[in-house]
DNA sequence: CAAAAGCGATGCAAAAAATGCACCGGACGA
DNA sequence: TCGTCCGGTGCATTTTTTGCATCGCTTTTG
């Protein structure tokens, strides 16, 4: 969409930090790029840079248009996937942030069922941890997130809500796994796993730790739920996850067990798009989908 | 903005219905103008216009593109008005679409008031029916509407209502004067006259009417609320207007009186935007100010 | 029923805009 | 203090846009 090419050119320079380096990266000399900034900000009326000795910076001014741009050009994507549709091929893209749990079950399930009925439907699936999902959103580089426990919630509006039970990974033969239903504090006293503190699992340890003033104390953090799941089963520790990313098969030889809600309380899984948005016809359809499944762990 | 000026053609061609005259209206030879389009239907994806043998159309995917646009121009010029006040200077334009009653008095009085506070921010008025105002905001083309009783409420955020009761206008020494309220059926016993289908204040007449199963019968009809307020000074008829646009001074020889409520209902003044928008500062503070100015009347 | 008028489309040359290149002056770091 | 990287600018070149003339078609007009 050529008239949109000068806020691509901006859009790098802000990536890049300087005019020259953003030039490099797009193909184009310094001094063409140089010009279109200057002739934009002329007839826009304002500088939207800050220049400074060893490049330039947004100015606040420079913030709120590109907040606007990006908004355009997602509307216009939106457009464009509602006239795909009027010609009656459902065609588009849906870009999904979402937490590792519904990488290697939920999500490859639901969007192979999707495009059953919409092959013409195409998808890209980033992992982020909750806060940069909803940062995602916000920069309109994602057009629906599926995240545990989210922060902010502003400029984020909630599809769909599940609760999910934290539940402890442990191999088979753990002293835990004979239990129904563990305790916080029996998780305490084995050796554990934790992922980072930008993880909402963590978060909500946390804070069922400090309630109960028995510190966190893990044996190895990592920001990949895979590496837990795999670890758990070379010593008797445990790890924890949400059952939406569990599926355990006896082969695995791996036990699964939900933590007693009296330690730590149920987390939201939340589906959301950016607040007010329209979302394109396809992504709105499988959010639609998405939501649909997720009644399913009600 | 240059990166518009695309969209600024297709607008000109949707106002005159073919391309070549477009292209005389806006300077510019049908050729170029033509190929203009021909090159955005090419990276947008699909035409835009229908050719028709006199001329061209938009067609649906035109609708939806044309709407895009008219929602981006306007958000841009939220921005560039939020720029402005960046930089202190309360700047900026404020369209407002309404009904004939807020011409006379209210809305000079509130728009000079504003702008002794804010003397860089310059207003259009615009006189429109109850559905013209609401097009307008749908079309972008005013920020805010004051109007009577609106038609279809869709895409019209209420800001503030209040009700008006409407009031028949007769000079003195008419029969009815010396009453405090009046009631339709005298009224209807009367010479009267009435504005047109259009307006809110005939649409409640009629219903009443309808009810009383007493046609109305106007001697005069009219789309100039002024033309019927000077009509009643030369004959015994009688008019009607809600009390925001009246200011009744002895020298003009006119009375004013309520028609009961038993009778007609109130109906609404309302102040609205085109719903989920987000309007420039000025508009913004104006409509907060309106709605202030609007509480004295509930 | 034929001529005229109006429409969108297109080939081609002219005009306008954007770009690349070479270079300037200033700030910063080694 | 010298070298480097930055944004800015004058000028020739390339690319894009525009205007003009004209075609083929349909509707209107006489």
């Amino acid at each position: 969409m050529k008239h949109l090419q000068t806020f691509r050119y901006i859009e790098g320079v802000v990536r890049a930090g300087s005019i020259r380096k953003a030039a490099d990266d797009m193909n184009i000399t310094a001094s063409a790029l140089n010009r279109r900034i200057q002739r934009f900000e002329e007839e826009f009326g304002s500088e939207i840079f800050e220049r400074l000795p060893r490049g330039v910076r947004l100015n606040p001014a420079g913030e709120l248009l590109v907040q606007h741009f990006r908004a355009q050009e997602s509307d216009l994507r939106r457009v464009q996937s509602q006239v795909a549709d009027l010609s009656g091929e459902r065609r588009g893209h849906v870009s999904v942030a979402c937490s590792q749990a519904l990488i290697p079950y939920f999500l490859p399930r639901q969007i192979a069922a999707y495009r059953t009925h919409h092959p013409g439907v195409s998808f890209s699936v980033t992992v982020r941890d909750r806060e940069a999902a909803e940062r995602d959103l916000a920069t309109f580089s994602s057009d629906l997130a599926l995240v545990f426990e989210p922060v902010h919630l502003v400029d984020f509006e909630v599809l769909m809500a599940v609760p999910q039970i934290i539940h402890v990974l442990i191999r088979e033969g753990h002293p835990l796994a004979n239990r129904e239903e563990v305790r916080l504090r029996d998780c305490l006293d084995h050796p554990h796993v934790l992922p980072t503190r930008h993880y909402g699992v963590r978060a909500l340890l946390e804070d069922a730790a400090t309630r109960g003033s028995r510190p966190l104390r893990p044996i190895a953090e990592s920001d990949s739920f895979d590496f837990m799941r795999h670890y758990v089963a070379h010593e008797d520790a445990v790890a924890f996850q949400i059952p939406i990313g569990l599926q355990p098969r006896p082969e695995d030889g791996l036990a699964v067990r939900p933590i007693s809600t009296r330690d730590v309380p149920a987390g939201s899984l939340l589906l959301g798009q950016m607040r007010g948005r329209t979302l394109p016809v396809a992504s709105a359809r499988f959010a639609q989908g998405l939501a649909k499944a997720l009644e399913a762990f009600r």
